[in-house]
RNA sequence: GCACGGAUGCCCGAGCGGCCUAAGGGAAGCGCCUGCAAAGCGUUGAUUCGCGGGUUCAAAUCCCGCUCCGUGCUCCA
């Protein structure tokens, strides 16, 4: 079984299960008013390969990843530009959508929106209020914090410290009874959007929505709750927070990823192209940014430049060279020791870069086993590669469709050559570069690849 | 200020007490292969892991101090 850390008891352990054989995941979704960015990019390519690494082992994982369709920022948006939340969100959610599939991230199993939950977010907090874990405000409903048992367990900091660190900021809201208090329901002004609560119009506040839909979907002490490092405090802290004051169990582990940099230099000229996600995957093979996360354990920093990108791409020429060149192999299935070892070491916090290194292995050993003509041994290795890329979800790219007058080129050339005419098979050679192909002979044939 | 994390070759990035004269990827040099290429293979690049101390038979890995860098510290303002 895998085992990953756990932010809330500061360890690497076993991922427990609460049923044998299923996991279910909640993974903090996306707030719908703007492009992703590249650290969108990181969480979600980061749990995709752990939900696609946990099904290759065997699991059955049930997946769930929410879209916050109401909140500030897309009122502000909406109010931006004349329109109203429902169309901003869509639109959002939409480029996120085409942006996932770019990157070949599988739908979740389930995407709740926040606005398809507001009766049972409203439930949510009558119940707070009942068991007197929330209070009424002139301006909403606020959740005691003071009365959460270990508030600030999951940021690893006291109530007090984390109070003192936010400074002015912490200024006590006209009737909070803490600082720390936050809003669980909004009342809403005149211009906003609203719904119907027994304590008047409003809409929701902070956190709630992925309590109320991880527990509805998931079920109370579900296996593991996700997101990126910036979301450990003050989201799921207040999620956790919001769990415990209604009496209810909430996830057993807790997994957060690493922030995303941008290098030293500034990359301000440059930030269009990797800052926003979608730009990305058209200026680089779509792949080559989950290759750079493979590459990087999930909870360090990972820098994100074309440098960076640009390496992984080249890689990935390199894998896909690979697989071409076993085009013919035939296949065979992958070597059981060898996918124990990939396993074992995977298993470890989800070493994702000990899995690569791996993958990297079997591309050398591969393409070793061909030059030497031991095409047994080239195809294990590339079954094991196949299924490491299948446990990852990079597929290798296809096999390019060549044209006839191209294919009638290659043929010409290859005549040249057993002609010993290099001043005509080396013409034929620029003619397809300056054509976008780029030829590899071999004896007695060639093969073309788009440049 | 508080908290957490980071600093490893030209770049990215593993390793977290002995298997490290430090993995893997990219870039570069050299060799093999090739008519020449491409692809591929082999090989060379840190006696060294931000800086200064310390612990230990043994440290990139543990402890102390320092320096840089990143992120969080919400709602209201």
């Amino acid at each position: 079984m895998i085992s990953l850390f756990d932010t809330l008891s500061s360890t690497v352990k076993p991922l427990e299960l609460r049923e044998p054989g299923k996991v279910s995941v909640y993974v903090c979704g996306p707030t719908v008013y703007d492009a992703p960015h590249i650290g969108h990019g990181r969480f979600v390519l980061v749990y995709d390969a752990l939900r696609r690494y946990l099904t290759w082992c065997g699991l059955e994982v049930d997946f769930v990843s929410n879209i916050t369709d109401i909140d500030d920022k897309i009122i502000n948006r909406a109010q931006a530009e004349d329109s109203d939340i429902f169309a901003v969100a869509k639109e959002w959610e939409a480029v996120w959508w085409k942006t996932m599939d770019r990157l070949n991230v599988k739908r979740p199993d389930h995407t709740p929106h926040a606005t398809e939950y507001v009766a049972e977010m409203i439930e949510l907090v009558q119940e707070l209020l009942d068991s007197e874990g929330a209070y009424l405000t002139d301006d909403g409903i606020y959740l005691s914090v003071a009365d959460v048992e270990r508030y600030g367990e999951l940021a690893n900091q006291s109530i007090e410290e984390l109070v003192e660190g936010a400074g002015d900021r912490a200024v006590v809201g006209v009737q909070k009874q803490h600082p720390a208090d936050f809003v669980l329901w909004k009342f809403s002004k005149p211009s906003e959007p609203s719904w119907p609560s027994p304590w008047g119009e409003g809409r929701p506040g902070w956190h709630t929505e992925c309590v109320v839909m991880s527990l509805d979907i998931l079920g109370e002490g579900f296996d593991l709750h996700t997101g990126g490092l910036d979301l450990r405090f003050p989201h799921h802290e207040n999620e956790l927070a919001q769990a415990k004051a209604a009496g209810k169990e909430f996830a057993t582990h807790w997994m957060h990823n690493g922030f995303v940099e941008m290098g030293g230099e500034k990359m301000s000229k440059s930030i269009g192209n990797t800052l926003n996600l979608l730009e990305l995957t058209e200026k680089y093979d779509p792949r080559a940014y989950r290759l750079l996360i493979l590459q990087t354990h999930y909870r360090s920093p990972i820098e994100v430049t074309d440098d960076t990108l640009n390496a992984a791409s080249t890689a990935l020429e390199r894998l896909d060279a690979f697989v071409r060149r076993c085009a013919d192999l035939e296949k065979v299935s992958a070597d059981d020791q060898f996918m124990d070892l990939f396993r074992s070491a995977v298993d470890n916090d989800f070493d994702t870069v000990a899995g690569t290194e791996l993958a990297f292995n079997e591309i050398r050993s591969g393409n070793a086993a061909i030059d030497s003509s031991n095409l047994e041994a080239a195809a294990l290795h590339l079954a094991n590669l196949s299924e490491i890329m299948n446990a990852f979800g990079i597929d290798a790219s296809e096999l390019d469709e060549v044209p006839s007058e191209i294919q009638a080129l290659v043929e010409k050339r290859v005549q040249a050559r057993a002609d010993k005419d290099f001043i005509t098979s080396d013409a034929i050679r620029d003619q397809l570069t300056e054509l976008g192909w780029i030829i590899e002979d071999s004896d007695g044939t060639a093969k073309v690849r788009r440049m």
